[in-house]
RNA sequence: GCGGCCGUGGCGUAAUUGGUAGCCGCGCCAGACUUAGGAUCUGGUGCCGAGAGGCGUGGGGGUUCGAGUCCCUUCGGCCGCACCA
């Protein structure tokens, strides 16, 4: 019987679905496993070859999970609120949820085929309302939170509040956007709005005016991670900076607790140390200055040891400080350098990074010295960093002496023998000159020396601060979750949680107002029962994929997000696979989420990701055919050297092996119609390149197409094949016969012409150490994600299988559980053809059994001053004096003794003899 | 600039973690069956050499009886962060 994939796979696919065989719910005998991939925004092309590489190695993962015994919940969803179905609908009048719908229903066709073991009964959709009522939810309670620095978590506002009215800021520490300190008389007199604007400094879901970035061209602000070198990550517009009044969430506050959680997960370094680089910590210390005129205002400094070389003061344009420091004398120059700035944009301030600045006019006093130090204005320090002003080190910070030179201010070196007169000396280390009481350190002992002193003085205090900035959480946009918020006197208020989902409402058209306001802007009937106007903004694209994880425990649940029950049985992710795109994106802002929600008991985990795997992209490998210019001829590629050749993309498709088939070129377009051909061996040879895949390459392969050629099976083998699943890699049609050519060979092992041919002998030795062998190579490898290997081996033991002509029943049976998380269908239908009633999934793992894999005899290789001469066999189990005595008494040990008594014998058990002479 | 990862046959890769480098697959070569195919099966295939043998993991150096693996150095490639004070 033939090796009929299609029908078989099409028949199980069949089979599980009816049976519900993927179906899981919570077993407290059981112990759980919960593998999680990357939920996919269905986008309009489609999956191509590479989106399933991950799905394939969590889908292997849980099944072999299952097979050991855990209970797995392997769930699947849509990522479907964002940019791309917006900006469709805009071009296309059509829907978003339209259009959406339609994309999931490929992408959920296209995985269909794939064979995953998905518990499709609790897919999730981002754009569903059962589902966002909980994104509306956990931003309700965000809102009604504050985070205590004392308790290291959040806290509900009105325990803030309660304290405020018994004790004003006295001896709190909560986080917030600007500090500010009033007693209990002062709160208590204030009236209710007042006390409602102050709280929006405490909030950890607040409205703040920000710098944002502003990108026109898709009208709405972006997050951090949205943009890249000034542009926005999809689309690539420009992104400018503007002050604007947005909903925030105070993602800073977790910045040490996000820190800190690194170390306690599975994660891949490079990736720890994505997020480590990204939250930024920096210790240091914050310095009151004082201008000359009496004002006082605050530094960040990580060198305080470096305070005897502040030759100025430098404010971020942005600063509120410029407006209130400059002088008269210089408000022209001043106004006129602040209207350079802010025209231009971020990518123009990335790409010119040439010195410019302005003098304010002001100066300031050196805490230590008192001596005058003029307080300048440049772009090149940021307002959103530390305190926005900084004390200039020239001799010491590269950007600082860029600055001195440009403008002529004084450089004074504060280290032993360091060379200030070409470039700065930014390291860290030497011995410290010109610095009074540090005179004589080591630069080490000077930064907690120097700090010492300033707390001592009352001239500043230790601070650590962080790179990570809060979260931008307004979209000006229409196709996300609308804010469960409505306003009253101008202030935000929030719906009550028995409202929620507050849906999203019906538009005329996806665009902006005429008075430009967001899209819900045109939604009539947009306001609340009592008539108050509804938040015009929608949330990002990262609010629905922020606590997915925790909805797949428990989606139906029309009480809680999850109820504790639930949680506590699947508790957090322990396999999560995805890019590594999201380092600093979804990877962060879902760590930030799910810590808020343990702060306020709904789930029981700190670390939502407890194993994370980065799977690597898959490139297009695209073909060429070489035009003679000119002409309509084409040269095969090792000939194209004797011609003037344009080098044409052809459609991979009408390529096997690099070789082009002609006919089907020539159908291809008809352009084409009369090509000629010079050919090499008969044969005409295509070029290749590594590219991305994409459509103008002709070099996108649709999974669809080869599970219709080889089948599943051989494209999940494939893929797991072709590289380390966390290696970036192309996709190369050639070679997948290889691994088609296994599968032929696995179901030959069972059949011979049309019958089923099995034994029911004890195996043979040789048979159960081939099989042993793969058992204990897939286990690990599989523990290990080493699923490439892991092909390789199954390979081997089909090989030797074959070769020794196994038939047998109980050797095969193993074989194909083995096979089953790789190739299920498969070993579905070979499992049951041995005569199994039940599914393979619930088979159970095999074990391995050293004593087969014990080999008769090892070779040793036999080395003289470790020259290794010649190979002798020894039996497993011979002692080191045997050994030793034997290769001793050897004839061939003569010769390279040369007469001599070895020094020492060194021995490597079952490897290796080495005679030290 | 700072941080991380990686360089192995014609190609994708493997190496029991310091122990016979090149497993498995592609490609290629030869053969078989057949008869024109992008089918199947068998054998061979790191490089030089007729052979014995020699050389081989980007280059150079070191540690070690022994290095693809560890250390130093250099070259090349990929990724992340970046006026972050």
């Amino acid at each position: 019987m033939e090796y009929n994939f299609e029908e078989i796979e099409k028949r199980w696919q069949q089979y599980w679905a009816d049976h519900q065989i993927y179906k899981v719910s919570e077993e407290d005998a059981k112990p759980k496993y919960y593998v999680l991939d990357m939920f996919p925004y269905p986008s309009g092309a489609g999956l191509h070859v590479g989106h399933p590489l991950g799905y394939i190695a969590s889908d292997i993962f849980s099944r072999f999970k299952r097979l050991q015994g855990f209970n797995v919940l392997h769930p699947m969803g849509y990522d479907a609120y964002g940019l791309p179905a917006e900006q469709y609908a805009i071009q296309t009048g059509q829907h978003p949820a339209v259009t959406t719908e339609e994309n999931i229903a490929r992408y959920r066709e296209q995985m269909d085929k794939i064979g995953f073991s998905y518990d499709w009964d609790r897919e999730v959709r981002t754009c569903d309302p059962g589902y966002y009522q909980w994104t509306q939810w956990a931003f309700i309670r965000m809102f009604h939170s504050y985070y205590c620095n004392r308790a290291g978590r959040a806290r509900p506002i009105a325990e803030l509040e309660e304290l405020f009215s018994r004790q004003g800021t006295e001896g709190l520490d909560p986080a917030c956007s600007e500090p500010m300190s009033f007693t209990a008389a002062e709160w208590n007199g204030k009236t209710k709005t007042e006390q409602q604007q102050i709280l929006m400094n405490y909030r950890i879901a607040y409205l703040g005016d920000t710098m944002v970035n502003w990108c026109p061209k898709l009208g709405t602000v972006l997050a951090n991670d949205e943009v890249s070198e000034g542009l926005s990550i999809r689309g690539g517009y420009p992104v400018e900076q503007k002050k604007m009044r947005q909903w925030c969430l105070r993602v800073s506050a977790y910045a040490q607790r996000l820190l800190e959680g690194l170390d306690r997960v599975e994660w891949s370094e490079s990736l720890k140390e994505t997020q480590r680089n990204w939250i930024g910590r920096s210790e240091g210390a914050v310095m009151h200055f004082h201008t000359t005129e009496g004002v006082s205002f605050d530094i960040f400094t990580t060198r305080a040891d470096t305070i005897f070389g502040v030759t100025f003061m430098v404010l971020a344009p942005e600063s509120e400080l410029v407006a209130q420091f400059t002088t008269p004398e210089q408000h022209a120059a001043v106004q006129d350098y602040m209207e350079q700035t802010r025209k231009r944009t971020e990518r123009e301030r990335i790409a010119d990074r040439s010195v410019t600045g302005v003098f304010s006019g002001a100066y300031a006093s050196h805490p230590f010295t008192g001596e005058p130090l003029p307080i300048w204005i440049s772009d090149y320090v940021l307002a959103g960093y530390g305190t926005g002003a900084i004390m200039a080190v020239p001799a010491h910070d590269s950007r600082d002496y860029a600055f001195a030179r440009h403008f002529h201010l004084p450089i004074v070196p504060l280290i032993e023998g360091c060379d200030v007169s070409e470039e700065s000396f930014d390291a860290k280390e030497g011995v410290m000159i010109n610095s009074a009481f540090l005179n004589g350190m080591s630069v080490k002992e000077a930064i907690p020396a120097a700090i010492d002193e300033v707390e001592k003085q009352g001239l500043g205090y230790r601070k650590i601060n962080y790179r990570l900035r809060d979260a931008i959480f307004s979209r000006q946009r229409y196709w996300g979750e609308p804010f469960p918020v409505y306003y009253k006197d101008g202030m935000p208020y929030t719906l009550g949680e028995e409202e929620l989902p507050l849906e999203l409402p019906e538009v005329d058209k996806f665009l902006p107002t005429e008075t430009g306001e967001p899209p819900l802007g045109r939604a009539k009937n947009w306001h609340t029962r009592e008539g108050y106007p509804l938040e015009l903004n929608t949330m990002p694209g990262f609010a629905g994929s922020s606590a997915y994880y925790l909805r797949y425990m428990d989606p139906h649940n029309e009480e809680a997000m999850v109820s504790e029950k639930v949680n506590r049985y699947w508790r957090n992710v322990d396999l999560y696979i995805g890019g590594t795109e999201h380092a600093t994106g979804h990877l962060i802002y879902s760590r930030f989420w799910n810590k808020f929600l343990f702060d306020i008991g709904v789930s029981c985990e700190e670390e939502p990701f407890r194993k994370l795997i980065n799977q690597g992209m898959i490139q297009g490998r695209s073909n060429f055919v070489y035009r003679i210019k000119g002409t309509n001829r084409f040269v095969s590629l090792n000939l194209r050297d004797r011609y003037e050749v344009t080098p044409i993309h052809v459609d991979v498709h009408k390529v096997h092996n690099d070789i082009l088939d002609i006919d089907a070129f020539r159908n291809w377009n008809p352009e084409y119609k009369t090509a000629e051909f010079i050919l090499e061996d008969g044969k005409y040879i295509c070029g290749w390149a590594i590219e991305k895949m994409s459509k103008s390459m002709f070099n996108v392969v649709n999974p669809d197409d080869i599970v219709e050629q080889y089948g599943a099976d051989t494209l999940r083998l494939y893929e797991m094949f072709l590289g380390p699943l966390e290696q970036s890699k192309p996709w190369d049609t050639n070679g997948i016969d290889g691994v088609h050519r296994f599968l032929r060979k696995v179901w030959n092992l069972f059949y011979r012409e049309e019958t089923l041919s099995v034994t029911d002998e004890e195996p043979s030795k040789e048979e159960l150490k081939a099989l042993h062998k793969l058992i204990k190579k897939v286990t690990s490898d599989i523990e290990q994600f080493s699923f490439n290997t892991s092909v390789s081996a199954f390979m081997i033991c089909a090989n030797e299988l074959t070769t020794l002509k196994c038939r047998n029943r109980k050797v095969l049976a193993e074989l194909v559980v083995c096979l089953a998380p790789f190739a299920p269908h498969i070993a579905e239908e070979l499992w049951h053809a041995l005569g199994n009633e039940t599914t393979v999934c619930d088979a159970s793992w095999p074990a391995w059994n050293e004593e087969y894999l014990k080999e008769d005899a090892f070779p040793y290789a036999i080395s003289f001053n470790g020259k290794s001469r010649f190979v002798l066999e020894f039996a497993a189990d011979a002692t080191r004096e045997e050994i030793e005595q034997t290769v001793l008494a050897h004839p061939g040990s003569q010769k390279w003794l040369e007469g001599k008594t070895p020094k020492k014998v060194i021995i490597v058990p079952q490897k290796i003899v080495n005679v030290v002479i």
